[in-house]
DNA sequence: AATCCTAACTTGTATAGACAACCAGACGGG
DNA sequence: CCCGTCTGGTTGTCTATACAAGTTAGGATT
């Protein structure tokens, strides 16, 4: 186990290599669910690092809710398998990575038009301003899971439909040709059934039980730059989410009945 | 703005009190969105910590969403507002308190009954072991929102059914009585369609879309004491949950689509 | 034998300081 | 005027240390 300073993104700090580490042995199962981890102290001395860049790495992976940690006991690699994560804005093949399936996507729709209410309402713009709208099937081993309609303004990214690489991340090619990187997202998820056209796309029943989520991403400066309404399967999708009564709860009003 | 040692649960962190005196700031206009917090060093100066609790406070902050941080120039409060809490544990009032509604329960059943399969497994118990189980209609302003099932291994709790008082939390009773205080629950959210008496009860039509909660409480030790399976409503209940994405991305696999 | 107590381990909180990376505005030279 | 550079301020990372607080095991005491 042995720190490398430098990636192809250049310098990445310690504490993100030692995390990485520790998922990787998690992943390949050499810790396993109710395991220990090594204690701060161990990995400090270990590595050559001071104790609070090793506690940085184990609090990072908490956030996850890949390991929790006990006071006076250690810390121990939760059972829980995120199916997804609500934690983090992840892009639909980064969440399928995540519980080890592969992951495609079909465009179905890529053009320019102008914004419905809905649409200009969620990205702070006017009505009938242009926007891209991106819309793909996405499927995960082979079984179409979700329709997602992307709407971007077009201000923000033009000529996107010509620069963007649909093997490659929607997200990587805003950061890498428009400096876009995305922050905070907001989500909204409904229960839904399936319409005409969606029960064909995904092979179901009209009818059948769905999911409807509706995204919008914003960057750092609050400025919303993407709007995404999907529709999931409700027999093959489901959220997986990992509460944690907070030892300082954040909220401490006056909530006497439950 | 002090620091106070002590309150009623006895001695909160520094980090706490300063983020909950940033939050209340926040909370009550007086930084508005787009308006930069104290720097770190200004608030460990100000008032007599060190930088890094400082910056544990406004971290804490960033990772419920509501301040963001820009290297080399501050941290700022974000325009949105968090209308569902999807990190802790939240029973249904506190749940609706928070979106501003008032919360009714009405009990629909409260017996002792010998664990049928799904639950032992769950609770981790043999089968047929005896096992309370309360079902609740849950009502939000006067309309019927869902309907919840929670079965709790009677070994744990006895007599349960005589001290429970209806009008207040389960989980205050489960503390006061018992000393069972919920540490971590792992939730699976489904979408399905309403069944004859779900219907019935939440007033919706058979085959409407609902959302099918389960979810598994446990105490710190890692057992599991209480099992809940609910029903809400697809027309009347949405889940709205904050994403980040964070800095170094946590998956760097080889994911192309996305 | 049962109980209490201590020691050693864990994570949690906090300090004081250092340097790097990044940003904005001021200043200067072309 | 434009364009680097400098400079001071910010967050990001990291060190070394210290003590508090929770857990556990084993030893001492009763």
């Amino acid at each position: 186990m042995e720190l490398a300073f430098i990636n192809r993104n250049g310098i990445v700090p310690f504490y993100y290599q030692i995390q990485q580490q520790l998922y990787e042995r998690i992943r390949l199962g050499e810790l396993k669910p109710g395991d220990a981890l090594p204690s701060e102290h161990e990995i400090s001395t270990r590595l050559g690092v001071s104790r609070m860049t090793a506690r940085l790495a184990v609090k990072s992976l908490c956030e996850l809710g890949i390991v929790y940690s006990k006071q006076g006991k250690g810390s121990f690699v939760s059972g829980l398998k995120l199916e997804k994560n609500f934690r983090q804005v992840l892009s639909f093949t980064e969440e399928m990575a995540l519980s080890g399936r592969q992951a495609r996507s079909r465009i179905l729709g890529f053009e320019t038009i102008p914004a419905e209410a809905e649409v200009a309402q969620a990205l702070g713009i006017k009505r009938q301003e242009s926007v891209v709208r991106l819309r793909r099937l996405r499927i995960a081993d082979s079984v179409p899971m979700g329709i997602e309609s992307s709407y971007l303004p077009d201000r923000l990214c033009p000529g996107l439909k010509d620069t963007f690489d649909p093997r490659t991340s929607l997200y990587k090619a805003l950061s890498d040709h428009y400096g876009i990187q995305m922050a905070i997202a907001d989500e909204v998820i409904e229960s839904g059934l399936a319409e005409a056209e969606e029960a064909r796309l995904l092979r179901i029943r009209r009818g059948s039980p769905v999911f409807s989520f509706t995204r919008t991403s914003y960057v750092q400066q609050g400025r919303a730059v993407e709007y995404v309404k999907s529709t999931y399967r409700g027999d093959r999708y489901r959220i997986v989410n990992r509460l944690v009564r907070l030892k300082h709860e954040f909220i401490e009003r006056d909530v006497k009945n439950g």
